[in-house]
DNA sequence: AACTATTTATAAGA
DNA sequence: TTCTTATAAATAGTT
């Protein structure tokens, strides 16, 4: 999307990283609160970026999808792989 | 996107609920990895929908960008109102 | 599950 | 920098 196709990589400008950044979780952002509106799903978002510590968001709340994450697999950041689960 | 424009609600018919979760949760990894490729981000999206149970997206994993958010917030699921935060 | 018309998101530019 | 614009990408319905 954009003036041009541009190949996934790394930007290596910061300014433009950071622009990038920024916009990409905005929109990262508005599709998670989608798929959680239409689909009746709770959903969240956890971005670092080398700028910004940590930017969240969460359907209907960070800490309650969170918790819920725990309660299914175990504990946070402990999960058996959930990396790459398709379902 | 697609043959016609929607509405954002919550979509009634199970099936049709069922596809469009699977479609947009492909394509939100999908943003999540082009966001952390190109902005040497971290990031992580969980999803719960009726049918899965959870599924989750890390970049570089689910559980070390976890750990960090714990270790920002305080803890998992306790940080102090992440949501929303824009940074 | 693959296709395709069309809506969105977004990379540059002003 | 924020708003606009041209274009790539995601996706709703169809098959």
């Amino acid at each position: 999307m954009g003036r041009m196709k541009l190949e996934i990589k790394k930007i290596e400008d910061n300014a433009r990283q950071q622009m990038n950044f920024t916009k990409r979780r905005q929109g990262l952002y508005k599709k998670a609160g989608k798929l959680a509106t239409k689909c009746g799903a709770q959903v969240v978002v956890i971005t670092f970026s080398n700028t910004c510590n940590v930017l969240a968001y969460g359907q209907p709340a960070v800490n309650i999808v969170l918790r819920r994450y725990e309660a299914a697999t175990g504990a946070a950041g402990r999960g058996p792989g959930s990396e790459g689960g398709d379902g």
